[in-house]
DNA sequence: GTCTATAGGAGGATAGAC
DNA sequence: GTCTATCCTCCTATAGAC
C-alpha cells in the first residue's frame, strides 16, 4: 500500500503512528509471530524504515511495551483525578477503575501487546521491563488507589482473564457456544455488548489489518 | 548433546518425551520463539526427527496443548474424586482445586504452554484449539465441580494471574522488590515457598534448559 | 528409529540513492 | 525522511543412508 505519493512527515509524528502499527501487529501475533515488514505495511512505510527509526525490532517492542503501560497508568490516573464523590464505597471506585480497564480495549493494540509482553518473563531484556511495568501498575492500585492487597490481587487476576478471553478471541464463540456465552458474560457484565461489536468489526476486517494487503 | 549411544527407543516413549521437552520449550520461548532444533535437544535427538516424527511444527504444537489441557483436567477431575467430606464449604472446594492447579507449576511447561496458546487465538487452526481447550475447563469447572458462573469465573482469573506471574518470572523480582513480593505472598499463599524453590531451581540451571547447550 | 546433509524460504538489518 | 536493493542468518522441512 504505501503511502500514496512521496509525503514527508515529521520525525515524531511519524514515530507514533509505528508505534500505533506495531502495537497492534505485536498483539496480533506476538512479538516473534510478528514481522518488521507487517508493521511497516500497517503504518504504510518500506519495511527498512522501520528498523531504521526505532534501531531494531526489539528496541520497537520495548518502546510499545512502553507506550502500552503509559496509557494504562495514564488512564487509571484519569479516574483517580476525577475524584471520589464523598459517598463512593470501595467497591465503586474498584468498578470504576474496571470500567476504564474494559474501555481501552479500544484500542486493541494496548492490552493485547500487554499480553504478549507478559509471557516473556524469560526475555533478559524484555523480561526485565515487562515485571516492571507491572509493579507499576501494581503500586497505583495500592499506593494511589488505596487498594489493599487482597483488592489489588482480584483487580489483577480479574484483568487478567479479561486479557485471557480477548487473547482467545472468545467473543468470536459467541454465537456458537453457549459456555462461551456465560463466560463473556460474566467476565464483561455490561460492557459486554461493546466487546462483542468490536469483534464484529474486526472481523469484518475494518481494523487495519495484519495479514490483508493488496 | 544428543544421546549417548545410537539407542533406540521404541516410538510410543519417544514421543511422550519429545511432547515433554516441547511442553517446556514452547513455554518458555511461545510457538514462534521456540525452534524446533532447541525442542530437539532438549529432547536429546536430532532437528529433523521431530519434524518427521510429528510432521510439522504447528502439528507439535497442537499436541502440546492438548496434553497440557489434558494433565490439567486430569488433575482437576483426581480432586473430584477424593469425594467431599460430608461437611466441606464450596469454599473448600474451590481450594482444593486451587491448590491442584497450582501444583500443576512442577511441570513448568503445562502452565506456561497454555498461556503461550491462550494469546494465539489470532491463528486460525491453533486459536480455535485453544478457544476450545479452555471451554472444556470452564464446563469442568461449572459441571463437574458444580461452580456457579461467579465462582467459576474468579477461579478461572485467579489462574490467570497466577499464569501471567509465573510467564513474568516475577518470583525473580522475590528479593529485589517490595511490591513483587506482597503480589506473590497474596497470588501464591500458602504455596509460594514451593514456587520460590523452583523459581530458584530453574535459575540454578537445574531444569532441561533451552537455552544451555554444548 | 534415527541421523547427516541440504534445499528453500523468510526475515532483520545494512548500504546507499534520492 | 524515505525508498530500493540486497546480504546473511536462521529455520522448517525433505531426501536418503544406516
Amino acid at each position: 500500500m504505501k503511502d500514496n505519493s512521496g509525503e514527508r512527515i515529521p520525525a515524531g509524528v511519524r514515530r507514533e503512528s509505528i508505534l500505533a502499527a506495531a502495537s497492534l501487529v505485536f498483539g496480533e501475533r506476538g512479538y516473534f509471530g510478528a514481522t518488521t515488514d507487517q508493521i511497516a505495511r500497517a503504518a504504510g512505510i518500506s519495511q527498512p524504515y522501520v528498523v531504521r527509526m526505532f534501531g531494531s525490532k526489539e528496541n520497537l517492542f520495548l518502546e510499545v511495551l512502553d507506550r502500552a503501560v503509559g496509557k494504562l497508568i495514564e488512564a487509571f490516573r484519569a479516574v483517580l483525578a476525577e475524584g471520589r464523590p464523598a459517598d463512593e464505597s470501595d467497591e465503586d471506585l474498584h468498578s470504576r477503575i474496571g470500567f476504564a480497564y474494559v474501555d481501552l480495549i479500544e484500542d486493541r493494540g494496548i492490552l493485547l501487546s500487554l499480553m504478549q509482553a507478559f509471557s516473556m518473563g524469560g526475555d533478559a531484556v524484555v523480561g526485565r521491563k515487562a515485571r516492571h511495568g507491572f509493579l507499576a501498575i501494581y503500586r497505583l492500585l495500592r499506593d494511589e488507589a488505596g487498594f489493599d492487597p487482597e483488592t489489588t490481587r482480584e483487580f489483577l487476576a480479574h484483568g487478567m482473564l479479561l486479557n485471557t478471553v480477548l487473547g482467545l478471541r472468545m467473543p468470536d464463540e459467541y454465537h456458537t457456544d453457549d459456555s462461551a456465552r456465560e463466560l463473556l458474560q460474566s467476565t464483561f457484565g455490561t460492557k459486554m455488548q461493546m466487546v462483542l461489536d468490536l469483534a464484529a468489526l474486526e472481523a469484518a476486517g475494518e481494523t487495519p489489518a495484519v495479514g490483508a494487503e493488496a
